[in-house]
DNA sequence: TGAAATGTTGGGGCG
DNA sequence: ACGCCCCAACATTTC
């Protein structure tokens, strides 16, 4: 009887985990994960990302003894490691799910060749996306296909395919033993926790691995799904699913969460229907950023609209940049938002769209800036998703905004954060200063701004500086 | 998944 | 009763 390698990466879960399922009909199963720093290339892992899979580990290794197996963890390039336990364990097949980012979809190719050629059985599931990235295409010509560029043709296109709503692989009961004697690192080897513990407010605010997700996933079904639309949009409130993370390292799956979702509406009666159907299609703008940075591999770094090219970005902003990731623009709204990520590895996305329309509309400072800033900071920090989010808003993207939509921080403030509950809490600065004046503490009257002294002034004009925006994106 | 400027309408105060 | 102004409320357009 066979021994399988069941090679674990971004799929850190054991429910509908479709590479989990191939692998585990055999005599011995090795579950192992692999460190292997040099594969990220030049997006390697920020502190928040690399706390967070530290602790995903420890939880994935924790629910695999409970079905009698456990996680073998290993360092180093990953070809060599994965030969090596090949050969350690006399295995003859080996699963995994794919991985989408540009590079890794290359390697994997080379690997699964080299291994077929030694004899082993390969055998590569999807499940992290509802659909392939090259499964749904265009048709611009009968002899021709073309990957799509605009959201809401792409996501009819996946509706009109059918969203996969199958009854998701259920949890193994119980899985084949380890074969005696393979070596395993232990977390902590792998040097992802921070020196500095910096990392009390994560801490608090997450429950990294597969027991945490569905628990978020079911108390977002429970408690906020029948408002979503409405109380997503508003900071204060935990309104949204709070699932990007456990998405991102696989500790929940796409279609778990819309088998779910749906089956939550079709209990919802009535009204029910269109808060699921936008949240499912947030579950949509994940999977169109994946078939965005699959057929574009470079728009990680490159506008994807080459119009922008030579857009006249300023060149020295160093402390501006350094204002805006501390939390320091005198912006209450920004401030508020780029302190929450500080503090908590994450940040409400309509926060993250004013925050970014700032930086790089405000501010005029390219958006790779700002990405590479939510790359190191965000515990859900994904290349597809973070690529599409900052283009979108620099408005070099694929059905990006267009260049005249600037935020302005005190109305999006005034309008989705009315009592300024969400910049009180992040900004304790402003704690005293009334509603009316608190996403605008520069204009209260001076008997009554109650701003500590030691919040700075705004750092730019909000109305000049849009002006210097919009006749910047006209001549660009 | 904007904001700001401009245009239109209609009610109320007032001469 | 009437015209006029003011301005809020809403709609349209422009950036």
């Amino acid at each position: 009887m066979s021994t399988t390698i069941l090679w674990l990466r971004r799929d850190l879960r054991l429910t509908d985990n479709p590479a989990l399922e191939a692998a585990r009909h055999c005599r011995r199963l090795v579950p192992v994960y692999i460190h292997d720093p040099a594969l990220s290339g030049r997006w390697a892992p920020g502190a928040a990302s690399n706390w967070w899979l530290h602790r995903s580990l420890t939880a994935l290794d924790r629910d695999l003894r409970q079905l009698g197996s456990r996680l073998v963890l290993r360092a180093g390039s990953t070809g060599e490691v994965l030969r090596e336990l090949i050969r350690e364990c006399n295995a003859t097949r080996i699963c995994w799910n794919r991985r989408y980012e540009p590079g890794l979809v290359l390697a994997d190719r080379e690997l699964k060749l080299g291994l077929q050629a030694t004899g082993v059985e390969v055998q590569c599931s999807n499940a992290s996306l509802l659909f392939e990235p090259w499964e749904i295409a265009r048709k611009p010509r009968a002899d021709a296909t073309a990957p799509y560029k605009v959201f809401t043709a792409y996501w009819r296109a996946c509706l009109e395919r059918g969203l996969p709503g199958m009854e998701a692989h259920p949890r193994p009961a119980k899985l084949p033993a380890l074969p005696g004697g393979v070596a395993s690192l232990r977390p902590t080897d792998l040097g992802l926790l921070p020196r500095v513990r910096w990392d009390a407010g994560l801490q608090q605010h997450w429950q990294p691995g597969e027991t945490g997700a569905l628990a978020r996933l079911n108390a977002f079904l429970e408690n906020n799904a029948l408002d979503y639309a409405g109380a997503r949009e508003r900071p204060a409130i935990a309104g949204t699913s709070g699932l990007s993370p456990h998405l991102h390292f696989g500790e929940i799956g796409p279609r778990q969460v819309v088998h779910a979702a749906q089956w939550r509406a079709h209990n919802l009666a009535g009204n029910g229907g269109p808060q699921i159907e936008a949240f499912i299609r947030e579950i949509g703008w994940r999977e169109f950023a994946h078939h965005l940075l699959f057929h574009f591999p470079d728009s990680d770094r490159e506008p994807l609209n080459h119009r922008f090219r030579g857009f006249p970005w300023r060149k020295k902003y160093a402390d501006d940049l350094n204002a805006w990731q501390r939390g320091r623009t005198g912006i209450p709204l920004v401030d508020a938002g780029m302190r929450q990520l500080w503090h908590s590895g994450w940040m409400h996305n309509r926060v993250r769209m004013i925050a970014a329309s700032f930086l790089t509309k405000n501010l005029l400072i390219p958006w790779q800036e700002g990405a590479a800033w939510f790359w190191d900071t965000l515990v859900d920090a994904d290349l597809a998703n973070n690529s599409l989010g900052w283009q979108w808003v620099a408005g070099c993207g694929a059905d990006a905004a267009p260049y005249f939509r600037i935020f302005n921080p005190v109305l999006q403030g005034e309008k989705f954060d009315p009592e300024g509950r969400y910049v009180r809490r992040w900004v304790p600065e402003l704690s005293a200063v009334p509603a009316r004046y608190i996403h605008k503490p520069w204009s209260a009257p001076p008997s009554m701004q109650g701003i500590r002294a030691d919040y700075p002034p705004p750092m730019i004009d909000l109305g000049r500086s849009r002006e210097r925006a919009l006749a910047a994106y006209r001549q660009g």
